[in-house]
RNA sequence: CGGGGUGUAGCGCAGCUUGGUAGCGCGCUUCGUUCGGGACGAAGAGGUCGUGGGUUCAAAUCCCGCCACCCCGACCA
C-alpha cells in the first residue's frame, strides 16, 4: 500500500521552466522522475514502479517465447568492439573511460560482441540451438544533445534480446517470435504503435523493422501508403528510377549569367524555374579524404544518414578556399574536376535534363542531360522522401509522419560469429558458423512514450497495467474517511489489487483531486462526504475497451487515436459495502 | 558542433537599464480556524544571487573568462 501521507514524491504546482514535451512536463510534475544533469534522471517512486511494469511485460513476453533473462555488465572492455570495429563506427557517440591501469572501456551502448562472445563459450552443439538470451540493462549514449526528457536521454533503460541459430530458417522463425512477442507487448501496454520496414542504423548493423509510436514529439520520420499497408522509416524508401523517353532531343546546353544565386531558391527565383527542375549538388567529404559530389533534384534534400550507409561517415565539405575549382554554390556534374566522383539519386536518371551550376562562380547552366552532358558514377537512394511520393508497393501516395522509435528487429546474421568464430557441431560433426538476430526495446523510452500518449491538460492517465497502482483512494473530510480509506485500502489489497491511498490530513479535497489527475492511476475510489449515507464515489479517469475499465463504465468511450478522450470521464456513486466485489469481481 | 536563451530560497519568477541593507507567489514549520475542486489568519525558517577574476569606498547589478542548463538547427551547397 502506498501512502500520500508517507510519499517520497512531491507534486510541482506549476510547470517546471525545462521541460516542454508533454512526457517530460507531466513526468516532473507529477513526481515520478527528476533531473539529475542534462539527459539524466532520477526515478522517484511513482517512476520507478512504473518502469518495473514496464519491464515486467516485457520479461513475462520474453519468457513466453522461451527467452531466458540474463545481465551482462554495463561497463565493458573496449577489445572486442575494436575486434568488430564498432568502437570506430559509434565513434562519439560511445562513453569512453580508462581504468587505472590505462585499459581501455567502455559504458555499454550495445552488447552484441559480448553475448556472442558469451556464447561461444558456453553452446558448443547444434542441440543447443536455437537460444533466445535477454537482458534488462542500462545503457550509455554520449548524445550530442540530450533532449525531451527520457525520450532523448544519456542513460536508459533497455531490453535487448539476441537469437542464435544455426541456420538462416532458424534465424527466419526466432526472428518472427520476437516480432509477435513485441507486437504483444505493446498491444498489452495499450501503445498505437506501427512496423515499419527500416533501413540500417549504427547501432547494430541492418536493421529490418522498427516499432514506432506516432507522436508529434517522434524524433522519427515515416512514410505511410494512403492505401495498402505498406510502412517504413523514409530512410529505407528505395525509389525506382523514372521512365524517361531517351528519344526525346533535348536542346543544346547553355550558360547563363545568374549572379549571386548560390542557393536553389534565389537560383528559382532568378530563373523562374520550380525547384524540381534543378539539380542540387552537394560536396562530401570521406573518411578517406575523397571528395564526392552528390545530386538531388532541387526540391529535395540529402539524406545524409542513407549517404553514410552507401559511402561510410561523410562530412559536409567546407574548404572552398582550398578548392577554387569548386565554386560554392554554381557546382554542376558536367564541370566537376577529374578527382572528384558523383554520385546521384536514381531520380537523376539518364536523359533527364537539369537546370544545375556552370561550375564558375555567379554562373548555372540549363538543359544540362544526365548521360549527355555528365554521367553518374553511382546510383545511391539518398535523396528524402515527401509527401505525395509514390508508394514502392502500390504507387499511390505516401503520407509522412513523425513517431518515437521504440523498439528494432535486426537480422544481425553471422558478422558477430564470424568476428568471435562462434560455432557449433552440426548433425555431421562438423563445426557450423551461427547465425544471430538482434532486438531491443526501449523500456525508459516506452514510459515517455505512453506518457505522450495517454494524457490529456489535468494530467496522465496511465494504462491499468502500468500504473503506479491500481486503485487511487482519496479519502477526504473530517469525520473518519481516513481509517475507513485505509481501512478499504487492506481489503482491496487482500484481494490481490495494489492500493495508493491519499490519507493526507489538512490537505484540501481540491488539492487531493488535482494531484490524483495529475498522478494518472485511472481508477479512482473517492471516500469523502456521502460516507455518510455509506456511499463512495468510483472515478475512472480511463475509460476504455474491455479490461480497462471496471464496473459500468460505458464500454464504448474508447479514446481516440490521440490516446486521448477528454470529456469521456466515468464517475458513478456506489455503497462502500460493494467497493471490494465491485473492483474485484467487475460486472 | 553552430545559433538563440537562461542561471537569484525546494518550485515558478521580479530586481540588473540608472551599483548603495536580496524581494514576490507557491511550497515548508508552529498555532488556531476551515474541510468536495489548488482554503484563511497570525508568527517563522530558508539564499556565499552558477563560478573565477577585474573595476569601485561599495557589485545580483558594470567588464572579461569559464561552467551548467534549456530551445532551435544539424545539411541545402
Amino acid at each position: 500500500m502506498l501512502r500520500m501521507s508517507r510519499l517520497f514524491s512531491r507534486t510541482l504546482r506549476e510547470d517546471p521552466a525545462e521541460a516542454e514535451v508533454p512526457s517530460h512536463r507531466l513526468l516532473l510534475r507529477a513526481g515520478y522522475i527528476r533531473r539529475v544533469a542534462a539527459g539524466l534522471y532520477s526515478w522517484l517512486p511513482f517512476g520507478r514502479i512504473v518502469l518495473d511494469n514496464v519491464a515486467r511485460v516485457v520479461r513475462a513476453e520474453l519468457d513466453a517465447i522461451g527467452a531466458q533473462e540474463v545481465l551482462l555488465p554495463a561497463l565493458l572492455p573496449r577489445e572486442p568492439y575494436d575486434i568488430t570495429g564498432r568502437s570506430a563506427e559509434f565513434g562519439p557517440l560511445l562513453f569512453r573511460l580508462r581504468d587505472r591501469r590505462g585499459g581501455d572501456y567502455l559504458l555499454g551502448l550495445d552488447h552484441t560482441e559480448i553475448i556472442a562472445r558469451l556464447v561461444k563459450g558456453e553452446c558448443s552443439s547444434y542441440r543447443d540451438l536455437p537460444v533466445f538470451l535477454y537482458q534488462v540493462q542500462t545503457k550509455y549514449a554520449d548524445e550530442q544533445r540530450p533532449r525531451s526528457g527520457l525520450l532523448w536521454a544519456r542513460e536508459f533503460l533497455m531490453t535487448d534480446s539476441y537469437s542464435f541459430d544455426i541456420d538462416d530458417a532458424g534465424l527466419t522463425k526466432s526472428y518472427g517470435l520476437h516480432r509477435e512477442a513485441y507486437s504483444k507487448i505493446f498491444d498489452r501496454l495499450g501503445l498505437h504503435h506501427r512496423i515499419v520496414v527500416a533501413n540500417s542504423d549504427a547501432v547494430g548493423g541492418p536493421v529490418a523493422e522498427e516499432l514506432l509510436a506516432p507522436a508529434a514529439v517522434g524524433e522519427q520520420t515515416f512514410a505511410a501508403c494512403s492505401l495498402c499497408d505498406f510502412a517504413a522509416n523514409v530512410e529505407a524508401i528505395r525509389v525506382s528510377p523514372p521512365d524517361v523517353d531517351a528519344t526525346v532531343e533535348h536542346p543544346p546546353l547553355e550558360e547563363l549569367d545568374t549572379p549571386d544565386t548560390p542557393t536553389i531558391d534565389t537560383l528559382c527565383a532568378h530563373l523562374s524555374v520550380p525547384a524540381a527542375a534543378t539539380l542540387k549538388n552537394l560536396l562530401v567529404r570521406t573518411a578517406s579524404g575523397e571528395v564526392v559530389a552528390v545530386g538531388v533534384p532541387g526540391d529535395r534534400d540529402v539524406d545524409l544518414d542513407r549517404l553514410a550507409a552507401a559511402l561510410g561517415p561523410v562530412e559536409i565539405f567546407d574548404d572552398f578556399a582550398g578548392r577554387p575549382d569548386l565554386p560554392k554554390g554554381y557546382i554542376g556534374p558536367q564541370a566537376l574536376p577529374d578527382d572528384v566522383r558523383y554520385i546521384a539519386d536514381p531520380r537523376v536518371a539518364p536523359g533527364t535534363a537539369w537546370v544545375t551550376g556552370a561550375g564558375k562562380p555567379g554562373r548555372h547552366a540549363r538543359n544540362v542531360v544526365c548521360g549527355r552532358d555528365f554521367s553518374v558514377h553511382d546510383y545511391v537512394d539518398l535523396a528524402t522522401v515527401l509527401p505525395g511520393d509514390p508508394c514502392p508497393t502500390c504507387g499511390a501516395e505516401l503520407t509522412l509522419d513523425r513517431a518515437i522509435e521504440l523498439a528494432t528487429l535486426t537480422r544481425l546474421g553471422r558478422r558477430y560469429s564470424d568476428a568471435f568464430e562462434v560455432d557449433v557441431l552440426g548433425p555431421d560433426g562438423r563445426p557450423s558458423r551461427v547465425t544471430m538476430g538482434s532486438y531491443g526495446i526501449g523500456i525508459s523510452r516506452i514510459v515517455a512514450a505512453l506518457a505522450e500518449q495517454h494524457h490529456d491538460d489535468r494530467g496522465l492517465r496511465w494504462p491499468r497495467e502500468i500504473a503506479p497502482a491500481d486503485v487511487h483512494i482519496v479519502a477526504t473530510g473530517k469525520d473518519d474517511q481516513v481509517p475507513v480509506a485505509l481501512q478499504l485500502a487492506g481489503e482491496l489489497e487482500a484481494h490481490g489489487l495494489r492500493v495508493l491511498v491519499d490519507d493526507r490530513v489538512g490537505v484540501s479535497p481540491g488539492v487531493k483531486f488535482t494531484d490524483a489527475e495529475l498522478i494518472g492511476v485511472p481508477t479512482v475510489l473517492v471516500v469523502g462526504r456521502r460516507l455518510a449515507d455509506g456511499l463512495i464515489e468510483l472515478r475512472d479517469r480511463r475509460p476504455g475497451p474491455a479490461g480497462e475499465t471496471y464496473g459500468a463504465a460505458p464500454a464504448d468511450a474508447d479514446a481516440d487515436a490521440d490516446g486521448r478522450a477528454d470529456g469521456a470521464e466515468f464517475s458513478a456513486e456506489i455503497p462502500l459495502s460493494d467497493v471490494v466485489g465491485h473492483l474485484v469481481f467487475p460486472p
